[in-house]
DNA sequence: CCACTCGTACGATAAGCATCGTACTACGGG
DNA sequence: CCCGTAGTACGATGCTTATCGTACGAGTGG
């Protein structure tokens, strides 16, 4: 399963049973790794990953998002040159209920108490 | 603040405000250290290092402990040659509401779900 | 006072990881 | 066909971390 179809470059993605908890708690423990998935979260849609502004390079982005797809935490599809991005969101909540969105909302009342984006 | 007190052996905690989610997420990312406030979350009450029996060697248990106090989410205080731990959960709570009990959630379910304590 | 237990401190080591730069591939448009 | 844009691959680097062993300190009980 998983997509093993027509193009070329496919990306490894874990099944849904293979997605981990530490690795998804180590995913979002770093800022710029959780601060994607807040926006992916807000915008409930496809992103590409250059969309993110991030203060790194495109390597170091590249680094991020595949930290984040083995994690279990995105989808990644290419489109043309650009590599779209979407929030697991119906494999996190059936594997861990309310994890993702409980963490979401804490890094939403960090910045907020923190004074920052 | 923070108890500047009596004991020559004091220990350094982080405030409430001062404790950051990405410090809480990489700490309980280690199976170890999740383990470890699994089981405080469990019992309740308050578990002495040795109590825990780990399969790594005490140097290595006082540094995941170390950890976890610096992230804020356990207070340890000494009693006679004994370190006690607790959960610090009014401050987690307080700070990050449903993280920890979601968190917790989902380790219990993953445990179930690959038969594991 | 001595021995024992619990935990710390420190140094070493090895692995992991975030970061970068440069060179490269894939796709789409003039 | 050539070029630009989006992202990858790979190697290097330096930081952080998990781990250990050994030596030590602080209490408790004989």
């Amino acid at each position: 399963m998983t997509t093993a179809a027509p193009s070329p470059r496919a990306l490894v993605h874990p099944a849904r049973e293979e997605i981990r908890l530490e690795g998804v708690l180590h995913a979002l423990a770093d800022p710029l790794r959780l601060l994607v998935v807040r926006e992916l979260a807000r915008e409930d849609a496809e992103l590409t990953c250059s969309h993110f502004e991030l203060p790194i390079t495109k390597s170091t982005t590249t680094h991020h998002f595949r930290v984040l797809r083995e994690a279990g935490l995105i989808r990644q599809v290419y489109r043309g040159t650009a590599k779209v991005n979407v929030l697991r969101r119906a494999d996190l909540d059936a594997l861990f209920p309310d994890l993702l969105d409980s963490v979401l909302a804490a890094s939403a009342r960090q910045a907020d108490r923190l004074g920052q984006a």
